[in-house]
RNA sequence: GGAGAGGUGGCCGAGCGGUUGAAGGCGCUCCCCUGCUAAGGGAGUAUGGGCUAAUCACCUAUCGAGGGUUCGAAUCCCUCCCUCUCCGCCA
């Protein structure tokens, strides 16, 4: 959420940079709206100031044992534009607020132009793509006789879901444990295991709704409860509705979870292999900071991210995203994009986001700046990235790591978690 | 799923229709006294919104959430959420 005094006093600077993003906002719109908020919050209150004093008045009396009964007939009076003018306020709030919760942040100033994703900036390459004597096979083919099934999976769950099995099931688990113990010993997270399912509140903390709900997986019954997207949603919510001592700051969480996603607008966008499914493991670094630390936060939690592609020996890149493609909590993101040999290009694999405020804001996270009496009260900002897509970078180390014959080399980072072996061997069939 | 108990400020805990935004205690902050590691005295100490130069004052809201009764609700009624105990089930 904005910060509304913000807004409100920056108006045409908001608008312009919401534009940059490729939204709207309109400046008489959002006029109109405040002045509704402030003549119908002004009206209620002065009202219920009336009959709190007639209310009063009338304690006093009774008390004294005096006659009471016009007071009484005053407050009787206000009664009925008392609860007119809350109506009034009530059903406007509502409307009010689904309007602010529906406008994305802003980018920072410094953040690209651009139109869409093409526009993204590309900031550096780490590693050279690998050189194949022979046409480098995709992670399907090569997944085929190492336990990558689609067809067993989709019979069970339908399109968008696939099977690991053995030794690949192996891998997998051995990229998260990886991820975890680096994160965790070498940069200082907490490591965190969080509920996969949450409540509405949760995610229209972390602003995947009101908007985004099309995109979320709903759980159907009783219960409003949704399957989280990334495990951003429950760990930035950790300290929702909570005021921390800002000398406890920096909060460093890291989780590896399951994330679901509907992908409802993607149909027909990679639809073949492992890249877009509708569940999938994520290994997620947040971070909630010292809003004055939030900045240098972004480049070193992406340095976290990207410190995991080093050490499995991935060649990326990392972009910086323009305003028009950034997350709706987001104000800046850098990219992480892995080398797909058979794709021969550089495919998300991290998304690190700083969203100042913004989060922070919507679930009433906040932090007390010094402690004791006259301690003031601010938001922290909050940070997260992925440190890194665990089924991406399997196909990653699949692709980039094959050799002639199809098997799979396992990067040095990853042998300790694999008993020590050297190689995934192709099989010659996966029957069975 | 069945039966019961409960949700009050940073924490514990009173209040059960009116001067209570909330006693008392703990914790914390500042001051004083005293001085050798402990103690005593005083003051202060919730959050959101409005207004404002202001983190003063004032108005307004908030005692799990939302509704209701009432001139007036932390206190009475309804619904929901959450926590705990016992039984059942279960990884």
């Amino acid at each position: 959420m904005l910060d509304l005094r913000f807004v409100r006093q920056n108006a045409e600077f908001v608008r312009d940079a919401l534009t940059r993003r490729g939204g709207e906002f309109d400046l008489a719109h959002f006029a109109q709206l405040e002045q509704t908020r402030k003549s119908l919050t002004e009206r209620a209150e002065s009202l219920r100031h009336l009959r709190n004093t007639a209310s009063k008045r009338i304690g006093e009396m009774k008390r004294l044992g005096a006659d009471a009964s016009e007071a009484i007939a005053e407050a009787e009076a206000a009664r009925g534009e008392l609860s007119a003018a809350n109506a009034a306020l009530e059903s406007f709030e509502s409307e009010y607020r689904n309007y602010v919760l529906g406008l994305p942040n802003l980018p920072e100033d410094d953040v690209p132009d651009g139109a869409s994703e093409i526009d993204n900036v590309e900031i550096g390459r780490v590693g050279a793509p690998p050189k194949f004597e022979w046409t480098p096979r995709d992670h399907i083919e090569l997944g085929a006789k190492l336990g990558l099934e689609f067809e067993r999976a989709s019979r069970l769950s339908g399109s968008r879901f696939a099977l690991l099995r053995g030794d690949l099931a192996r891998l997998n688990r051995a990229l998260a444990s990886f991820m975890l113990d680096v994160h965790v010993h070498e940069h200082g997270y907490e490591e965190v295991n969080v509920p996969v399912l949450v409540r509405r509140d949760t995610l229209v903390g972390t602003g995947q709704l009101p908007k985004f709900e099309h995109d979320q997986f709903h759980v159907a019954g009783d219960e409003d409860m949704f399957l989280i997207p990334t495990s951003e949603v429950p760990l930035t919510s950790l300290y929702r509705d909570e005021i921390l001592d800002a000398a406890r700051l920096p909060l460093k969480f890291v989780a590896h979870s399951l994330c679901f996603r509907r992908e409802a607008g993607s149909y027909g966008k990679d639809t073949r292999g492992m890249i877009r499914m509708h569940q999938f493991e994520k290994v997620e670094l947040v971070q909630i900071v010292a809003p004055q630390d939030s900045s240098e936060v972004l480049e070193t939690l992406t340095r976290h991210a990207e410190i995991i592609l080093e050490r499995l020996e991935l060649p990326y890149r990392r972009m910086a995203l323009c305003a028009a493609d950034l997350g709706f909590s987001a104000a800046r993101t850098f990219d992480l994009e892995v080398w797909l040999p058979s794709q021969k290009r550089y495919r998300e694999i991290s998304s690190c986001s700083h969203c100042r405020d913004f989060q922070a804001r919507r679930m009433g996270c906040r932090m007390r700046i010094e402690s004791g009496a006259k301690g003031m009260i601010d938001f922290p900002h909050t940070l997260n990235g992925s440190g890194v897509a665990i089924g991406r970078c399997l196909i990653a180390v699949m692709e980039n790591f094959q050799d002639a014959d199809g098997n799979i080399v396992i990067p040095d980072a990853l042998r300790p978690y694999m008993g020590g072996a050297e190689k995934l061997f192709a099989k010659s069939a996966t029957k069975q």
